[in-house]
RNA sequence: GGUCGCUUAGCUCAGCUGGUAGAGCACCACGUUCACAUCGUGGGGGUCGCAGGUUCAAGUCCUGCAGCGACCA
């Protein structure tokens, strides 16, 4: 039983074994019986599934963390507590590495063929799929590992296509040509959010159309107008100025429009422009869309390449034209002078064009956001195409009341009203992708003219008969599939067990970063599919970044992995540095460079407790140990004050973790197990556990320390899983009662409110004042660490005397106090007078410089002096007396009484030795 | 341009419903007392961005300004 236990925590010589024992002891696995059949309450988690190629980084060590504490914290409530654990198989990033690594050997896709290549992908899968989750596994995620999938398993594809067959009977589902978010180098469509604005200090550059000889009369009234961007050119031609921030796009321009009230250009609408560079003229057109007020108010229409004139093309009835190649270079309708060439290429070569034309009138730098590839961070080139649509409006509409009327909740807060704005002006989502890997899309086309959506591959056409038929050769975005995780993990479109028993599930944990692109569209597909919310809270976390704030990645090498922070100080050590920064809505910020420093306080903490846990066992001794209910009347003081803190750790520790304030549980409890557990319960009662000490003090301490580690431990254990569990298992089991086989599944802690005592804590108080003012009188006067002193302690009137006296023992232990007097002291020594009135004094003949002694006390009366005329100035304020709470004015009241006291004890002090010594 | 957030100790940040400021790290001094030097004890350090306002009382609520950031257009 108390075995040796090191004098330092190796985590790595305890937690792969305590995790084995977890695993093999099925903690983590919930079956539905154990809902359907037990009637034990769920708690479900599905987790955010990473990248299925990816490996570990330090988002995915505190989104999986935070997910374990909780998870931890519910199966100790005694809740079926399921936490799903899966991959996902990202489809750009996965089909790019792959690629990357063919194009290493020299080949591409699309030599080997779809089908070769989707062998070879998932040969790569298959290698090294399965990393990232032993990876999790490590830093101690309690996931049901039995039930791990992949958004590409036989049932979650059975999932998609009854989405996507379902979706498209409703007409939610559509096909049409309209401007996408193109990615020229993945060379496929993306969404709305996977095209991601940046910042970019751009170029405005205003060009000159020269308007046909016929719009003469009409430009010349215009240029009279007031702020008219209308001109006329050397050769005697009238031109109007366009502004653009991509020149190229001019190539494929149809038309120049105005806002129809513009006063100025009214004249003009309908008039005719000479196209520059193409020989192509285009009319002007009037559309409310134009902002008169923005550049010139003329607007180049490029309906091919523009979403904004797509638009308005449509409305004016102005032909697209598209002049570039997928792969963002010029085509045969830009024409010959720059077909083939780079966008970029392009650009320049139309500028230059223009300005020998004279036809380019300026430039300015302009700040824009450009969109850029989430994936390979290209820029974005809009482009017109046909591909797959939902039609989101109708899904938003219950997932945007759950938010209004709470069903939903976020926190923080504040992502409430972004989630709600993003569905409020939803816009339609583009889902086909031009990829190979993913979910293929099941639509098939015949030859004769015929569109098959089927939930199971046609082999014949419904309509002709024929056999000829082709499916269409897209797959879908990869978050088509991760919107339905919170079901299809549980076998959805069958009605299994496991879904009955756990969806809707609970809690959401992720990052904001994904609220659009993945929780929002969850939530509308859990109401579409299963007429529910997927969870009903979600926990929105920062970002892990480095010191200078900056996000953790690859490319700027200031990522920290976490595998090493476990290897190097355990899983425990990483856990709760990260938890204990883990505040609603901050991000956290570790060192990189300093990897050590960054983890210190996890591991400095999980060695704090495995020695307190080592110091109790081995006090403890094997004797038995009686209850803690049994002992009510036989607790001394200290016993009765730690158990009243635990039970306030207990309450504030189980509010924090329900309302997500991570941090402050986390450190809520170190400072109690630091705080209150190490630095003052285990140092009173070392004396108390010592053999020969007297039995009933022994048995009521070594009941109290049992009782308060155990509760503390099960506290702590959701965040510092092994060290706990080690210790626990090693505590002893008090006479006459039981214990779970394992901390994991320990019972949470509960309040139990006979235990609580202020009295008691504000008599602890008093000795913690007294004890810290002995420590720091013998710092002042330079009594050696190891050097015993007597002390005088008297006055008061709370008792504390006597309470001083019965603990002569600890007194040595914890202030070297070898003599307790409760008589007042004379003489040559330090004097001090606590805030309850109570008078200390330590003879110290021969030690004591009186200067140095008068000078400190005038220092002390000076302090309280400063507090009193503060108290003072406060009470004599008639408005503070008359409004404020009578509580508070009474607490003011008693504070002044208080200070006078202290004042006037220590002025008295003073002017007695005024006359003594030199 | 719109929305939201941030500005507190040298650094990174807490401070939820208003009552005279906290943590970790860093720093200084002392210390090998039989749990822990990944430790103990004591200590130094902040006009809570600026200016107003509400209130008996504001880091905490309101307004404006300055600086920084995020998200959406």
């Amino acid at each position: 039983m108390t075995q040796e236990l090191a004098p330092r925590l190796d985590p790595r010589a305890i937690e792969p074994e305590r995790y084995r024992r977890w695993m093999e002891g099925g903690y983590f696995h919930v079956p539905a019986s154990a809902v359907l059949a037990e009637g034990r309450e769920p708690y479900v988690i599905v987790i955010p599934p990473p990248n299925v190629t990816a490996a570990l980084h330090m988002g995915h060590g505190l989104n999986d963390t935070v997910q374990d504490v909780l998870i931890r914290w519910r199966r100790m409530q005694g809740r079926a507590a399921l936490w799903v654990p899966g991959t996902d198989h990202a489809g750009i990033a996965t089909q790019n590495v792959v690629e990357r690594r063919l194009a290493a050997e020299g080949i591409s896709r699309e030599e080997l063929g779809r089908e070769e290549f989707l062998r070879r992908m998932w040969e790569f899968v298959n290698v090294t799929g399965g990393t990232i989750l032993e990876q999790i596994k490590a830093i101690g995620a309690s996931c049901d590992w039995q039930r791990t999938r992949f958004t590409l398993d036989d049932d979650l594809q059975r999932a998609v296509r009854e989405v996507f067959v379902s979706l498209y009977e409703k007409g939610l589902i559509y096909r049409g040509k309209y401007i996408i978010n193109w990615c020229p180098r993945c060379l496929t469509a993306l969404s709305n959010e996977e095209a991601e604005g940046e910042e970019t200090a751009g170029t405005l550059w205003h060009l000159r159309y020269p308007l046909a000889a016929s719009a003469a009369d009409a430009a010349r009234a215009a240029a009279g107008a007031e702020g008219a961007a209308v001109g006329q050119l050397s050769d005697g031609r009238w031109y109007l100025t366009v502004a653009t921030t991509r020149p190229e796009t001019m190539l494929g321009d149809t038309g120049v429009a105005v806002h129809p009230e513009d006063p100025r250009y009214q004249a003009l609408v309908g008039a005719q422009v000479e196209l520059p560079l193409t020989g192509r003229t285009i009319p002007v057109v009037a559309d409310t869309a134009v902002d008169p007020a923005f550049g010139s108010g003329f607007v180049k229409i490029t309906p091919a390449h523009d979403p904004n004139d797509f638009e308005i093309a449509g409305r004016t009835g102005l032909t697209p034209l598209d002049v570039m190649t997928p792969d963002a270079r010029m085509n045969d309708a830009a024409g010959e002078r720059f077909r083939g060439l780079d966008r970029f290429d392009a650009r320049k070569a139309v500028l230059a064009a223009l300005a020998e034309q004279g036809l380019l009138a300026g430039e300015q730098v302009h700040t824009h956001s450009v969109p850029h590839c989430y994936r390979c961070h290209t820029i974005v080139e809009p482009r017109l195409s046909e591909q797959w649509f939902v039609k989101m409006k109708p899904l938003a509409e219950p997932a945007l009341e759950a938010s209004r009327n709470g069903t939903v909740s976020f926190t923080p807060k504040h992502w409430q009203r972004v989630y709600e704005h993003w569905m409020e002006n939803i816009r339609d989502w583009c889902i086909s992708r031009q990829l190979w890997w993913g979910h293929r899309i099941p639509v098939w086309y015949c030859a004769c003219g015929e569109r098959i959506v089927a939930r199971e591959d046609p082999t014949a056409c419904p309509k002709c008969g024929g056999s000829e038929l082709e499916q269409d050769p897209d797959v879908l975005d990869t978050w088509f599939s991760s919107q339905l995780w919170p079901f299809s993990v549980f076998g959805w479109p069958r009605e299994t067990d496991d879904l009955k028993a756990f969806y809707p599930g609970h809690t959401m944990v992720t990052a904001p970063e994904i609220l659009f692109f993945w929780v929002a569209r969850m939530i509308m597909m859990g109401y579409e599919f299963r007429g529910a919310a997927p969870f009903t809270e979600v926990y929105l976390h920062g970002t892990v970044r480095d010191m200078k704030g900056r996000k953790m990645s690859k490319s700027l090498g200031n990522g920290i992995d976490p595998l090493e922070v476990v290897h190097a100080y355990g899983a425990d050590a990483m856990r709760y540095t990260i938890v204990s920064q883990c505040a609603v809505g901050t991000d956290i910020n570790l060192d990189h460079e300093n990897v050590e420093a960054a983890f210190a306080n996890g591991r400095n903490f999980a060695n704090k407790i495995w020695n307190a846990g080592r110091f109790a066992l081995m006090s403890l001794g094997d004797a038995p140990v009686r209850p803690i209910g049994d002992m009510a009347d036989v607790l001394k003081l200290e016993d009765r004050w730690i158990l009243s803190r635990l039970q306030r750790a207990t309450v504030s520790a189980t509010d924090n973790l329900a309302r997500f304030r991570l941090h402050e549980y986390a450190e809520g409890l170190y400072h109690f197990f630091w705080g209150d557990i190490c630095d003052w319960y285990l140092e009173l009662v070392k004396s108390r556990l010592m053999e020969g000490a007297d039995s009933e003090s022994r048995e009521a301490a070594r009941s109290t320390l049992v009782s308060v580690l155990d509760h503390a431990l099960r506290l702590l254990h959701p965040v510092v899983p092994f060290v706990t569990a080690e210790l626990w298992e090693r505590l002893p089991v008090p006479a006459g009662t039981t214990r779970a086989p394992d901390l994991i599944v320990a019972r949470w802690p509960e309040r139990e409110a006979r235990w609580e005592s202020e009295e008691d804590e504000r008599g602890m108080a008093g000795l913690q004042e007294l004890i810290v003012e002995i420590r720091r009188l013998r710092k002042e006067y330079g009594i050696p660490e190891g050097g015993r002193i007597a002390i005088h302690v008297w006055g008061g009137g709370n008792g504390l005397p006597a309470l001083v006296s019965d603990q002569a023992a600890a007194f040595e232990q914890i202030a070297r106090v070898n003599r307790i007097v409760t008589e007042p002291g004379h003489g040559v020594g330090a004097h001090a007078v606590l805030t309850s009135g109570v008078e200390l004094f330590v003879p110290l003949e021969g030690v004591i410089d009186l200067d140095r002694e008068r000078a400190r006390l005038r220092e002390e009366i000076a302090k309280l002096e400063g507090m009193h005329a503060g108290t003072t100035k406060k009470l004599d304020n008639a408005a503070f007396v008359a409004r404020a709470p009578v509580e508070v004015v009474q607490k003011e009241r008693d504070r002044l009484a208080q200070l006078e006291e202290q004042i006037s004890k220590l002025s008295a002090k003073l002017a007695a030795l005024e006359g003594v010594g030199a």
